[in-house]
DNA sequence: GTTAGCACTCAACCGCATCGAGTGCTAACA
DNA sequence: TGTTAGCACTCGATGCGGTTGAGTGCTAAC
């Protein structure tokens, strides 16, 4: 399609737009990159790749920018090789913590890890989990005639919740309470526990108490369990980019990062190892400008997204470098 | 010191300018608010304000604007009656949760109540508890040869982490360790705890597992029971405000917000029921066109603050009565 | 196919005039 | 003595024309 020098000089002229974000021009080129032939043959070829698509000129006496299409076949070739030809990114990977023993700690930690890097906005997205089961129930005396309710689900999902009794309950008292809590809903998706405990409601008294703890706990689950959860981290680093130097800009940019909701919707289904999708692609007016590549991790049947939001102008090959790192090291935490 | 008409003329221009961001001039005085007198006159009296240091004007051709020193006065005014004087704020409340069990929760919902309801950055500072004792440690069974071990200290904080132990251990085995440790540990301060197991660094196996992971959990507890924590909320809501137009000063306000660091040296000392701070007299250079309102909350030796922060043009008697509102939620909530 | 030369375009910048909101001052009035 | 109408004045905001300079497209020569 592109002859060899084509490339090279559409090449330089996306290297160099990532770099200063201002218009690229022909003498420029000669300038930086040492090419070989004069401002006027650049042009030449400059207009050619204007001609086929993959330049546009914001004005006539200014240069050139690289278009969607030349980001497109930039970035195509960059993930041809696959996931595995990218070197891991080892400041990346000492930013994320490798001793996090839950999962919205390692998420949190990885959207953290990641605009820590790249100095943009990361979003880590961790799928429903529908079917959780309850795993196990147990009751700890806590000061002040309460008591701490904890719920372990199969996935080693942890919540709780602190109930207040009137009488101090001692220790094995609380413990039997547990375990015959523990034998009466455990292997119980949280669902059904749900709806087993909406039949006892209004027995009165400390049972009443539990009873409604872990309804709570499994009303939290439930949940989560049929719906996904967004992280989003650093969506302010979008104000150190010349792109979005309006305030309006900006803010409606921070209003997409709020609502996660349709942030949700674009990446839910992406199953490659990196996807990529370059301002237009996103389909969200707010996000023109921008662009969003993801990443899976995790094994077996537990799959998430790692993402990154940034400028069109974004330093693909370093973002996904990153990516793939940080995801390698939450698929290692997740399968251990 | 300021005669009737004096008074009137400077929360007329306070409550315009608070409102329009415009600096206020005499005929919208006489516009806006029938006050019986000609632009002229009020032009005499603006010039006799502006003489005491109560106006200020940007240039000659603008009309006046409220100075540090109007503002001060005004608010107090506002606080002299004492914090019971304001109505409480509904929709605040009603932003609030009330089945909150957790300090940490607490917090969080309070700082987004505060910035839901006054769209401005909410802050919310729990204080340090030092000497903060064990109360109960318990080991819970999970899936996968692990446990989850939890940490309960005498104030009602719960931290908990995921222990990996080679053999599965049994329920009853793990709570009679649970048992044993709780005894050997209860009552101990979290710093006496790290020093004691400190000694214990390489027994090995699993009971090695359990006291690193007592050991990081009293860690983690001794950081808090040291060091007050922030939470914020809304930083971005300044890019809302005129003032904050210019992406750089926004820019260098959501930094101060993210350090935290400055922010707490500001607001460790408050004690009263509420302080407000304006302008330059919150002595950093970030913050020179912002105020900032904290209130008190808790009972007995536990109190936190409250916070919100915004321009110094802000609506001083709601913001109050917004922040009083939660604090009461939040001293409600702690004292049961 | 490459390149020097040249006319052309257009955003950015600067200076200048205009406009209008708002002021201070003065003199007249109640 | 306090209030007000009138008026000259100030100065930011807006708009306009000219200049500058980076960059282009085209043409002709190499």
């Amino acid at each position: 399609m592109l002859d060899e020098r084509k490339r090279q000089i559409l090449d330089f002229i996306i290297q160099d737009y990532v770099d200063t974000a201002v218009p690229v021009g022909s003498r420029t080129i000669t300038r930086k990159y040492n090419i070989g032939v004069s401002p006027a043959t650049i042009r030449n070829e400059m207009s050619d790749l204007e001609a086929l698509g993959y330049l546009e000129q914001p004005h006539v006496s200014a240069g050139r920018v690289p278009s969607v299409k030349a980001y497109r076949l930039y970035v195509d070739d960059l993930i041809a090789a696959g996931p595995e030809a990218f070197e891991p990114d080892e400041a990346a990977g000492a930013c994320f913590s490798r001793c996090l023993t839950q999962q919205e700690d390692a998420a949190q930690s990885a959207a953290q890890a990641l605009c820590e890097r790249t100095r943009m906005t990361s979003l880590v997205m961790m799928p429903s989990q529908p079917g959780m089961r309850i795993s196990t129930l147990q009751l700890i005396s806590m000061p002040g005639n309460a008591a701490l309710l904890v719920l372990v689900t199969d996935s080693g999902l942890v919540r709780d919740t602190v109930l207040h009794v009137r009488e101090n309950l001692d220790p094995d008292a609380l413990y039997a309470i547990s375990r015959s809590l523990t034998e009466a809903l455990s292997g119980r998706t949280v669902l059904e526990v749900q709806h087993m405990l909406a039949a006892y409601a209004s027995l009165g008294g400390a049972e009443q108490r539990v009873l409604d703890g872990v309804r709570t706990l499994a009303a939290q689950l439930a949940r989560q369990s049929s719906e996904d959860t967004v992280y989003v981290d650093g969506a302010h680093n979008i104000l150190n980019f010349p792109e979005y130097a309006d305030v309006q800009k900006a803010r409606a940019f921070l209003a997409v990062m709020e609502k996660r909701r349709s942030l949700l919707d674009i990446i839910r289904e992406d199953r490659a190892p990196v996807t990529v999708r370059i301002g237009e692609e996103l389909a969200l007016p707010e996000l023109c400008d921008c662009s969003l590549i993801t990443t899976r991790f995790g094994v077996g049947g537990y799959h998430g997204l790692l993402g990154v939001i940034g400028p069109v102008r974004m330093p693909y090959r370093q973002t996904v470098r990153t990516l793939t790192t940080i995801s390698r090291s939450m698929t290692e935490l997740f399968s251990s």
